[in-house]
DNA sequence: TAATAAAATAAACGCTGTATATTTACACCG
DNA sequence: CGGTGTAAATATACAGCGTTTATTTTATTA
């Protein structure tokens, strides 16, 4: 037997090879990731999946890409739950959402924001539609504040010239915002990414002081710096 | 030949070998660290090494060591080449540090705050010494301000009982400070770190706000919000 | 029905960490 | 000075990895 006939193949093997890669993330972490055990788990052989993917890398850059995927529809779901004339509440809504969903997958925030594949990364022309998709819910309710004058960002660092085709790639993805609502995006990101690397790593020492207050803490930060009136 | 003269053999293997491990990081960087990699430079066996480290995880764990005494010794002299009776100087100098240690040795930097060894995780144990001692300057910095009645974080989250052990052996290692300065520290430090890692991992898009004026506007407002008095 | 393309296997290469057994160099002791 | 024990190196081997090449079988199409 050389080849299974049809009937006892795995239909639509592209997806199977996916998701058996999820599983074992979640088994036994990204490291661990093996095209040879994911060929085992499904019961062929390792130089098949290549028929799929050209290389190990290629995989792991459509497991990317599905996370920000899973990443942007909670996102932009939570941002869509509270009402559009509210952008406070939509920056709140977001915000937990995002340290829910960190909780919920952490192998795939780990995919998506740390590296954890040896020698992997991210090609950023193939990522960036999903990329900045899933940034745009942030982006675009910092824009509806900004808007509607809400933002506190006066002293912000000016942006330097020249980056403006770099942005117009951007938008063409994520949505005509300003590049001044992506700027106080970046830094809101960073702080809550700060917080919830070292919580999902395990960095954070349990000195007393939860996550879920810390984060709560920050968030308040976040609005009362950035929020006028907040 | 089976084992060379001593003449020959190289004095201090077990020093030579991480010396190596941290020149092939430096070019190929760490999840590319191998330990026959390591000893075909050393112009010895893979075996060879395990007299001086039981495996694998054992000399990254010595890096990891290495590269947070590395880290504490900059936090330190950085924070003590400004005046004991100056925190809010103080202050600024060890976070300007913290981005030009992560800048200048950003393989260090990867190691000790990311994942790149592939199925590694640090023994906490074992590093808590050097982890705790670099932490130490912001700490310390911080309970200055908080004995000079400057610290603002009278809205922080409240430390939860039953972590009084644990602190202790942190103390141990790092200083008689307050569990309240600690606390603060934490968030300080998930700030400054979200962004140098965003930075140095390279997701933070080149939008046209600079790491440098990002960082500068982040430590500007960690000033603000935690010192009274800024 | 014959030719062609697609998709799988089989086998192999070089790489990795690591375990085991063996050999050698050195230090110590009578 | 000669024997002995130990420590440190080598030699060899094993299992696993990603990947390449050649081969075979199935499915499609002219």
């Amino acid at each position: 037997m050389v080849r299974p006939s049809k009937k006892t193949q795995i239909p639509n093997l592209q997806e199977a090879i996916k998701e058996t890669a999820w599983k074992q993330i979640a088994e036994t972490g990204a490291a661990a990731l093996s095209l040879r055990a994911i060929a085992r788990e499904l019961k062929i052989t390792a130089p098949a999946i290549y028929n799929y993917f050209p290389d190990r890398d290629a995989l792991v850059t459509a497991l990317i890409i599905d996370a920000y995927t899973s990443f942007g529809d909670y996102q932009l779901a939570s941002r869509d739950a509270q009402a559009g004339d509210d952008p406070v509440g939509r920056l709140h809504a977001i915000g937990f959402a995002y340290r829910q969903w960190a909780l919920e997958y952490p192998q795939r925030y780990q995919l998506i924001f740390g590296t954890p594949i040896p020698g992997y990364q991210a090609p950023m022309m193939e990522v960036m539609p999903s990329a900045a998709r899933s940034l745009s819910a942030l982006v675009s309710v910092l824009d509806d504040l900004r808007i509607a004058n809400k933002l506190n960002a006066d002293d912000f660092p000016a942006v330097q010239p020249g980056y403006e085709q770099m942005f117009d790639v951007w938008r063409g993805f994520a949505g005509n915002y300003d590049i001044f609502s992506l700027s106080v995006a970046m830094i809101i990101w960073s702080r809550v990414h700060g917080l919830l690397s070292l919580e999902i790593s395990g960095s954070m020492p349990p000195f007393g002081v939860d996550g879920d207050s810390l984060y709560r803490y920050e968030m308040q930060s976040i609005a009362r710096q950035f929020v006028k009136g907040v």
